[in-house]
RNA sequence: CGGGGCGUAGCGCAGCCCGGUUAGCGCGCCUGCCUUGGGAGCAGGAGGUCGCGAGUUCGAAUCUCGCCGCCCCGACCA
C-alpha cells in the first residue's frame, strides 16, 4: 500500500485531552480520533489493528468451539426487565428516547438466553459456546483515559451453555485457556487473578490484568511463584501475634490526646503488633466491632464476604458514640456500652497482652487477652496485603502491589439468567433444569491499548507482527530525485507482497527526516529504509523498531531477512 | 453527581485581570524557489460564528448571568 495514498493523518503535538501514552500515541499516529467523551472514531490504520485483534479471539473462539453470532444493539427493555437488570444498571443503560421500551445493549446475556430459550429444549443440545464480537453501550459516569473506558466500545462477548455444572467447569476451562493464547498471541504481558464474585451472585470468576500506573483495579503480585490476587481477596504471609509469657490482668491507663495507633506506638512506646484496632461498621443495619492488628487496613471487600453482608458502611460519629461510649481513637472489645458482634482479624487469634481502646475518651487498656478478656465470635482474613509482605505460596518473594487494567473476565454465571428468563431443557431424566451459563469477555480497544503502553518509547509505538497494521515500512528516501532508488523501493514492496508480507510504502514527497519520524510513530515492526547512499553498493538499511538495532544486508536478501526478524 | 481546570484558525498556545486599531504566535496547509539519512531554508498566501445565548456598555475575546462541551480528581464501574 502506497502511504501517499491512504489516510494516514499523524501528529506531531499533542492534543490536549490526552493523558496516558496509549492514548497520545493512538492520536498522534493516526489511528483514532475522539468525537465526544468515550466516543472514539477508528480511522484506517486504527481499524486494522482491531481487526487483527478480533481475528485472533475469533479464531481462538472458534478453536473451542465456539459459535459467532451478530446480535442485535437495539434490545426491547422487557427482556431487561426480567432479569432485573434495568434498576440494577441504573444510569449505566442507555435509553432510548424517541421509542417507547428500546434500549441500547451494554452486553449480551439477555438476549443469548432468550435465543437459548427459543431454541435449546434438550440436554442433547447443549453443550454450546456463543460468541460475538460487537459494540456494547455504556453510559458511563466519567470516560477516561482514551479508549481505555468509552462509552461505545468493542466487545468480544461469550457465553457457554451447559447442562451440568461440570460441563460449565469445563466451557470455563476452555474460556480460560483461549484466553491465555489470545493474549500471548497479540503480545501483551499479562497476569490472571481470582476475583471476588460480587453482586452477581455466581461463583468462580478469574480476571485477565494488564499492569499499568493507568489502571483501576489494584492486585498483589508475586514475581517469583506467579501468584496473583485482586487485592480485595490478596493475602500475604505473616504469622499471628504470639502469645507473650507476661499475662496479667487488664489495667486502664491514661492516655490523653492518643487517638491513633501511632499516638500508641509513639507516645506510649507499645509496640505495634501489641496494638489492637478497634474500628465499627454497620453491617446490614447491625453494629460490628472488628478488631485489626497495629496499623492494619481492614479490607471492606473481605468484611463483606466474611460476614456475607450485603450492605456495610463505617459507622458515624454519633453512632460509633452510642454504640461504644467513646469517639474514635479510644474503642475497644472491652467494656462496650452497647453488647456488638466482635470479629477480629487471624493475626489476632489468642493474642494476649493487646493494648485498645476502653470506651473511655482518653482512655486505654492494657493486657488484653483475646482468650479471656472478650469473646471474638469469630476470626477472619480481614485485612488489606501490603508491598513488600512475603508471598502467600511459602516462595519467599515480596509482594507487588500494582495497578491493573482488567483486558478481560471469565466468569460461571450459573442459572441467574436462564431461571429469570425460562431457558431450561430436559435432562436424561426428563426433568426440567435451567440452562447453566457462563459468560466471557474481552475489550478489544483494551488490548490495543494495553499493547501501546506496554510497547512504546518516546518516539512512538512497536507493534508485534501479529497486531501490527502492516508489517513492514519502505522508506523511500528522496525518490522524486533518485529514480534508482524509487524502482529499488517499488520493486522491494512489490517482492514483500509476493512474500506474503503486508507493506506500507512511504512514497511520499517528504524529506527523510519526516519519514523517519512517522515510521518510529507508527512502529510497524521493520523500517526498510531505501536511500541512495546503500542501493548503489547494491544494499538496503532495515532497522528492527522495537530494539533500534539496524542492519545493512544485500537487496536480494532483504526479503528473506525481513521474514527472519518477524519470523512468519 | 460533588470538586477543580479548560474552550481563541486543522493542532499547540498568547491576548482576558485592567473593555477601545485590522485578534496574534508556533506548527500544519497552499504557491514558487531551494534543499534532501532524523520533523530544513527563503519569499508570498489562504484560513477565525474568540463554545452557544442573553445582558451591561458608545464599544465585549475581555465584565455579568445562563447553557453546552472537553479534561482531571472523587463517587460509581454487571
Amino acid at each position: 500500500m502506497k502511504q501517499s495514498q491512504i489516510f494516514f493523518p499523524t501528529l506531531k503535538e499533542v492534543p490536549t485531552e490526552a493523558q496516558i501514552p496509549s492514548h497520545k500515541l493512538m492520536l498522534r499516529a493516526g489511528l483514532v480520533r475522539q468525537l465526544g467523551a468515550g466516543i472514539f472514531s477508528y480511522l484506517p490504520l486504527g481499524y486494522r489493528i482491531a481487526k487483527k485483534v478480533m481475528n485472533i479471539i475469533r479464531e481462538e473462539m472458534d478453536a473451542i468451539g465456539g459459535q459467532e453470532f451478530h446480535l442485535p444493539a437495539l434490545n426491547p427493555i422487557e427482556i431487561w426487565e426480567q432479569t432485573g437488570r434495568v434498576e440494577a444498571m441504573g444510569d449505566v443503560l442507555f435509553h432510548i428516547k424517541n421509542r417507547e421500551g428500546l434500549v441500547l445493549a451494554p452486553t449480551h446475556e439477555e438476549i443469548i438466553t432468550f435465543h437459548a430459550r427459543q431454541h435449546i429444549h434438550s440436554y442433547r443440545d447443549l453443550p454450546q459456546i456463543w460468541y460475538q464480537i460487537q459494540t456494547k453501550f455504556r453510559n458511563e459516569p466519567r470516560p477516561k483515559s482514551g479508549v481505555l473506558r468509552g462509552r461505545q466500545f468493542t466487545m468480544k462477548d461469550s457465553y457457554s451453555l451447559d447442562a451440568t455444572r461440570e460441563g460449565l467447569d469445563a466451557s470455563y476451562e476452555k474460556h480460560a485457556s483461549a484466553y491465555r493464547n489470545i493474549y500471548s498471541r497479540s503480545g501483551l504481558k499479562f497476569f490472571v487473578v481470582g476475583a471476588s464474585s460480587g453482586a452477581m451472585g455466581g461463583s468462580a470468576s478469574q480476571e485477565f490484568m494488564v499492569e499499568s500506573p493507568y489502571g483501576e483495579d489494584t492486585c498483589a503480585v508475586c514475581d517469583s511463584c506467579g501468584y496473583a490476587a485482586n487485592i480485595e481477596v490478596a493475602s500475604s504471609a505473616l504469622s499471628a501475634a504470639e502469645r507473650i509469657a507476661d499475662n496479667n490482668s487488664t489495667e486502664e491507663f491514661a492516655t490523653p490526646g492518643a487517638r491513633s495507633i501511632n499516638d500508641l506506638i509513639n507516645g506510649y512506646n507499645i509496640p505495634e503488633e501489641r496494638c489492637a484496632k478497634s474500628v465499627v461498621y454497620i453491617v446490614d443495619s447491625k453494629p460490628v466491632l472488628i478488631l485489626m492488628r497495629g496499623n492494619d487496613e481492614l479490607n471492606e471487600a473481605k468484611l463483606q464476604s466474611a460476614l456475607k453482608a450485603v450492605n456495610l458502611r463505617p459507622a458515624e460519629a454519633a453512632e460509633l458514640l452510642e454504640i461504644t461510649g467513646a469517639n474514635a481513637g479510644s474503642i475497644g472489645p472491652v467494656g462496650l456500652k452497647t453488647p456488638a458482634l466482635i470479629i477480629a482479624d487471624n493475626l489476632l487469634r489468642d493474642a494476649n497482652g493487646m493494648v485498645s481502646g476502653t470506651n473511655r475518651d482518653g482512655f486505654h487498656i492494657r493486657n488484653i487477652d483475646f482468650n479471656r478478656d472478650f469473646t471474638v465470635s469469630s476470626f477472619h482474613d480481614l485485612r488489606m496485603a501490603r508491598a513488600g509482605e512475603q508471598c502467600s505460596n511459602d516462595c519467599g518473594n515480596a509482594l507487588r502491589v500494582v495497578n491493573a487494567i482488567e483486558v478481560g473476565h471469565i466468569f460461571k454465571l450459573g442459572t441467574k439468567y436462564s431461571s429469570a428468563l425460562g431457558a431450561t431443557f430436559l435432562d436424561e431424566n426428563g426433568t426440567e433444569n435451567p440452562i447453566i451459563m457462563g459468560s466471557y469477555g474481552i475489550g478489544v480497544e483494551r488490548i490495543i491499548a494495553c499493547f501501546i503502553e506496554q510497547n512504546h518509547d518516546d518516539k512512538g509505538i512497536f507493534w508485534s507482527p501479529a497486531i501490527a497494521p502492516y508489517h513492514v515500512h519502505i522508506l523511500g528516501l528522496n525518490i522524486k530525485k533518485s529514480e534508482i532508488t524509487r524502482e529499488v523501493s517499488e520493486k522491494l514492496a512489490q517482492q514483500c507482497a509476493e512474500a506474503g508480507l503486508e507493506v506500507l510504502y512511504d512514497d511520499r514527497d517528504e524529506s527523510p527526516g519526516v519519514k523517519f519520524n512517522d515510521a518510529d510513530l507508527l512502529g510497524l515492526p521493520v523500517q526498510v529504509i531505501a536511500g541512495e547512499r546503500n542501493i548503489k553498493d547494491g544494499k538496503i538499511e532495515l532497522k528492527i523498531r522495537a530494539t533500534g538495532e539496524r542492519k545493512t544486508v544485500e537487496i536480494d536478501k532483504a526479503i528473506d531477512e525481513i521474514r527472519d526478524i518477524l519470523r512468519i
